[in-house]
DNA sequence: ATTTTTGCAGAATGAAGTTCAGCAACAAGA
DNA sequence: TCTTGTTGCTGAACTTCATTCTGCAAAAAT
């Protein structure tokens, strides 16, 4: 038998927890995906060959979604970031998530629990841009109202990281 | 001569705009950073030394910050995502950064205009575990307040793409 | 204890990445 | 206008890396 007998697979089959090693290879991939697999074994211990097999079951796993070119902003124009919270109506809520789905300035898009509804990370050119995209907000039936946080300068911008933050001191249990 | 005869560069040197080449390719390396130049450069009309030249000076010139392994959050246990307002007194702010800065749960800092001061993308395995980074936070001198927006579903998570998205229409000048 | 499976090392093959030399288009300057 | 220098491309060469395969050893299951 080649493949699982019963093919009840989920959509991302974990296909086993990740250990230590995975961690590493995910850490050093996460920085410059660009390392070949010689240094990358090299790195955490492990044959060139072992390398890529795990970082073959990583991607097959989904734990890499994608290897890809993280871009300059400010290179390709776009210097306003703002973050947008979006108040919707009752539920046309996934009308206005269709719409808003198609604006190609939108880069996020999530629903929240708090005093708002959803919440949108936004990229433009310029300021009349924003204006341009809130227009359109606006204009998407089931928006009630929406708030902005433009941003004015980036501290800290890191990638999802692997490695666990632990958990809080005193965890009680029932 | 082989460098420049004055090595006056700025941290990112422009090194010239990009041109609509440049887009195309930055945006196959988006989508996917493992094509080959052969397949790249077949993409935008290009031989692959070619490509790679091009890609070479996207690189140098800083407009692809770096190539990553995008890794699916769920799959190493980070399964909550909250965005934190943080407002800090008078400005203590500097000081806040720096301590909030060293927690390995927080992606991105932003400094914004709007009712509040910082802006926080937070990914934590628990809610115990945002519990704690916010009891941090408040002991962190300069907080004076925070407000959290856990979110409940991503509908959209796109990086960041090349190409313009255009102006609004009328632009009034002077 | 035996069988089956899983994961790794080492060597071989094939396909990339990378460099080089030469050419054409363009810009600056005489 | 002709020259000179620069820029960016192609095609071929060379080198390095990705990828596959065989065999082995340790762990898991029977």
């Amino acid at each position: 038998m080649d493949q699982n007998t019963d093919d009840v697979r989920r959509k991302r089959p974990p296909e086993r927890d990740l250990d230590a090693m995975d961690r590493k290879l995910l850490g050093v991939l996460v920085e410059d995906a660009t390392t070949s697999y010689a240094e990358l074994g090299e790195r955490v211990g492990l044959s060139p060959p072992a390398a890529h097999e795990r970082v073959k079951r990583l991607r097959r796993s989904g734990a890499i979604r994608r290897v890809s070119a993280l871009i300059d902003p400010e290179a390709v124009g776009k210097t306003l970031l703002a973050f947008v919270h979006v108040d919707t109506t009752g539920w046309g809520k996934t009308q206005a998530l269709l719409a808003i789905e198609e604006c190609p300035e939108v880069e996020e898009i999530h629903s929240v629990a708090g005093d708002t509804c959803m919440l949108l990370k936004v990229r433009t050119e310029s300021t009349h841009a924003l204006e341009g995209l809130l227009a359109r907000l606006y204009d998407t039936p089931g928006v009630k109202a929406t708030r902005s946080y433009v941003v004015l300068s980036t501290y800290l911008e890191r990638p999802v990281q692997p490695g666990t933050t632990g958990d809080w001191p005193a965890v009680v249990k029932g």
